[in-house]
RNA sequence: GGGCCCUUAGCUCAGCGGUAGAGCAGCGGCCUUUUAAGCCGUUGGCCGCGGGUUCAAAUCCCGCAGGGCCCA
């Protein structure tokens, strides 16, 4: 596969194009010139004179104006001694019209000599066709680029998805959605940004690379270090370093950024992945639940144009408020359980056996309560909804309930089936919070890699006081996923992780 | 990790024991308002890789690689 990327080697395309860029030169063209010649923006004289009635062939005619334009050539259509091509330009396209006795010297022979994938500058008045569409009547053709590698084809554009991740360039150009997506996914995460400015956040910086991963449960990725001979682990999360920031000093904060989980792939999970997390001194649990509801019901309005979204077969809506539930309600309603059962160990553990739960009968009744949530329950939860009152043995940095110390004030979002986001009245007890780093070590030591490490001098800050904090994270991968209608994590995400297809050459070094 | 499926021309796909196919793209023609332009002609293939079965394998079997979907 992917022959036509194998650099450099012979190619019926690469071969026919060079030989046309020769005969280019020939004409005395810079054909890789440094500066293209341009006065509008593809995009910019699509939407002046997108209005067919407002701006009929004779007035485009009569505005005098000569514009020049650079794209991409993405198609040609020859005509016997006219031409009509597509250009675009950032997803945006403009049809240029050329007749050989309009055209300038040396234009007509570059014209010839011009392939899909090329980019040009054309100039001239603008016109409308006869079927109406807005053109530019070229007068005069500046060559830019050669493309040595043909397009895929124009009509299905590129289907391969294997190929589509490994070449996202050809999946952006040939693909006109996939370009938006990925436009719209900056314009929320811009959003984002604007939306946490201004509640008064400020935007931080903490370590990728930690000597001890925090803040998460999950497996890291280990690196080196050569220079101070240490292990250094790719941060699962940055929790632990935020709330340092927040013990000094900092009111708000928050720091959008990648994480690394050493976990398997899906449609919901790429090993890194971007996630938002904020803190905020004074604040509690619900402060989180109303800001997590502003941000996002107003991306939903300002970004995507409505507060209701597609989402497969079913739409979403974004409206406040959101539904909130506690984990139990949740496992009762979605499971079709009595309610009472679940707050009886025994039948806890029954009810996990019933669904084959691994380890049923060794987990303790608050992991078994979280297993069966996600059973029964996770994948149901298609609008926006809150699940609170977590077990504490799922919630090693959180605070308890007030009159129920099992469980902790800690909510998840979650919307189409997915958790969005994972947000706790932070634990600020310093004693409290080395008791249940020990109780991570512990179920370490009994064999879950996935367990908190004890991040001492962490514990050391809170010693040095930490306020009441409301704290949070939002998956931004796939919020934007969400927001744009995207089944997959792969699709949001511009270079998910791939195999290589054969050893690389720092490999063979090695 | 388990199950199912995919891999054939640059791209999109047929073909499923008997000489390797189409559309688009390319190349050569015709055509001065086309838009999946049209018409005539034409180049292009380690049928993912490696084994096997067979007189004969793109096609059947086994293994490997890469990918996809579902489940855990």
């Amino acid at each position: 596969m992917i022959r036509a990327g194998a650099p450099m080697q012979p190619n019926q395309y690469r071969d026919i194009r060079l030989e046309k860029l020769d005969k280019l030169k020939a004409l005395g063209l810079d054909v890789w010139p440094r500066k293209a010649k341009r006065t509008h923006g593809i995009a910019q004289l699509a939407e002046i004179y997108a209005d067919a009635e407002a701006w009929p062939n004779e007035k485009l005619e009569g505005l005098g104006m000569t514009a020049s334009v650079m794209g991409r050539v993405l198609t040609i259509r020859e005509m016997g001694k006219s031409v009509f091509a597509h250009l675009t330009e950032n997803g945006e396209k403009l049809q240029a019209f050329f007749r050989k006795d309009d055209v300038a010297e040396p234009g007509w022979d570059v014209l010839k000599l011009l392939d899909m994938g090329d980019f040009v500058s054309v100039t001239g008045p603008l016109m409308r066709t006869k079927t109406g569409e807005l053109s530019v009547r070229v007068k005069e053709v500046q060559f830019l680029s050669k493309a040595l590698l043909p397009l895929p084809e124009k009509w299905h554009g590129l289907q391969d998805k294997e190929q589509r991740y490994r070449q996202r360039y050809l999946d952006l150009i040939s693909n006109g959605d996939v370009l938006k997506t990925f436009q719209t996914r900056s314009r929320i995460v811009s959003g984002i940004r604007r939306f946490m400015e201004g509640q008064g956040y400020l935007e931080v910086e903490t370590p990728m690379m930690q000597p001890i991963p925090g803040g998460a449960t999950a497996r890291p990725f280990i690196t080196h270090h050569n220079a101070l001979d240490m292990s250094l682990y790719l941060r699962i999360a940055p929790e632990l370093y935020l709330k340092r920031l927040i013990v000094g000093g900092f009111e708000k904060v928050f720091e959008i950024n990648r994480n690394f989980r050493n976990e398997g792939l899906s449609v919901r999970h790429n090993p890194e992945f971007t996630m938002m997390e904020f803190y905020a001194a004074g604040q509690d649990l619900r402060d989180m639940m109303a800001l997590t509801e502003d941000l996002i019901s107003g991306l939903a309005r300002d970004v995507m144009g409505s507060e209701t979204l597609p989402w497969g077969e079913q739409p979403i809506s974004y409206a406040k408020p959101f539904r909130r539930l506690t984990l139990k309600d949740a496992i009762a309603e979605y499971g079709h359980i009595d309610r009472h059962l679940l707050e009886d160990g025994d039948s806890v553990r029954a009810l996990a056996k019933a669904v084959h739960i691994e380890d049923a009968g060794a987990k303790t009744v608050g992991t078994l309560l979280g297993d069966l949530f996600e059973h029964h329950a996770e994948k149901q939860l298609i609008q926006p909804t809150f699940i609170t009152d977590y077990p504490i043995e799922l919630s090693p940095l959180t605070k308890t309930l007030e009159g129920d110390d099992r469980f902790v004030d800690r909510f998840e979002l979650f919307t189409g089936g997915m958790e969005l986001a994972n947000a706790y009245s932070e634990l600020n007890d310093p004693v409290d919070q080395m008791g249940r780093f020990q109780a991570q070590m512990a179920e370490r030591d009994a064999g879950n890699d996935e367990a908190m490490l004890l991040d001492m001098d962490f514990v050391t800050s809170l010693e040095h006081g930490f306020p009441p904090c409301g704290g949070e994270g939002i998956g931004i991968d796939r919020l934007v996923m969400l927001l744009t209608n995207s089944a997959s994590i792969r699709d949001v995400i511009l270079f998910p992780l791939m195999r290589p297809t054969k050893p690389s050459e720092t490999e063979e070094k090695e």
